[in-house]
DNA sequence: TGAGGATATTTTCTGATGAAACGTAAGTCA
DNA sequence: TGACTTACGTTTCATCAGAAAATATCCTCA
């Protein structure tokens, strides 16, 4: 299954061994992957939504009304993302969009009668999902797996100076 | 900083209540970007490379001569992402391609001498960055989210009949 | 043998993503 | 006031991703 192609220059000199299936990133990574995918899969199939989506539907649903800059700091999601997926929900008549009274520049999110139902609908929906992952670990692993998250996300900020936004989902 | 709109249908029935923040698929989700960006940013500093073509030079680096497919199972990219990540680093003349002599349809992927040394300059870029991540969390914490996130990411698997491939990264 | 189907890899097509440009609206300060 | 800078949100554009189609080869079994 694995032979050296004997054609061309065999270049085999020593090399750090390196197990990628080891590697934190990696392992990271996959993870983050697979359980973003089975979450994007559900939402959209029982509610049509998307990730970004269902974020901004969860923080303005649990914060009433917000500007987009401020969803998109609670989101994580960059700006581009945040107005995108409010003016999907907008044209779905989940979301209502206005004027900022005092800041002719801003706008406010909130959702509609509409919005509130696919809310509501959507929230247990993403607890029953949530409980089903945590059941492939134990109470501990869990608590673990959640604060180790936050600190590797708060201590990476301070090791590359880059600021980083958003997330692919 | 949040008061009901007056204007039009103020829509603020009994929600259920759900913290984003506290919502591990989401946590998952920001860690994971911001980590894969860290390191994308670095490796494509330093040496030109992309994630999924890392990856590739990584399990090339270490088996030697493998195909294509097999690359992908083990860097949990599907075959388009490895196919042109190869691509790629064939056309850098960091990666060989040739034909699998058991196989017409078959490729072998191996180093070139250049491909090997820039391998050999990334491993320790690759370690020293995942150490200086380790350094967030203490020994304990690293161990658990290791083993919690290979666990998570086979469970998943069970869940979501979706057999799910790569990831963006 | 040779027709039908499976497999390995590449290519095509379409949608998602983010950096940068844009339009608008505030703040600042001389 | 009026230039200059900064901030909010949208749009544009070039890139990237994956699903599905295409290509080439192999396998199976009648």
């Amino acid at each position: 299954m694995k032979r050296k192609s004997k054609t061309e220059e065999a270049a085999t000199p020593a090399l750090p061994d390196f197990r990628l299936e080891e590697f934190l990133p990696y392992r990271l990574s996959v993870a983050a992957n697979r359980v973003s995918r089975m979450f994007a899969h559900r939402y959209s199939q029982a509610f049509g939504l998307t990730i970004p989506e269902w974020r901004v539907l969860a923080v303005v649903g649990r914060l009433g009304t917000i500007s987009p800059s401020a969803v998109g700091e609670m989101t994580a999601m960059d700006k581009v993302k945040v107005s995108r997926a409010a003016a999907s929900l907008v044209t779905r008549g989940l979301l209502k969009q206005a004027q900022d009274p005092n800041d002719g520049r801003g706008r406010l999110l909130s959702l509609t009668r509409k919005g509130v139902g696919v809310h509501n609908g959507v929230v247990p929906l993403a607890k029953e999902l949530e409980g089903s992952l945590s059941d492939g670990l134990n109470k501990q692993e869990w608590a673990v797996l959640n604060k180790a998250l936050v600190k590797l996300t708060e201590h990476v900020i301070g090791i590359d100076g880059v600021s980083i936004e958003g997330g692919p989902d």
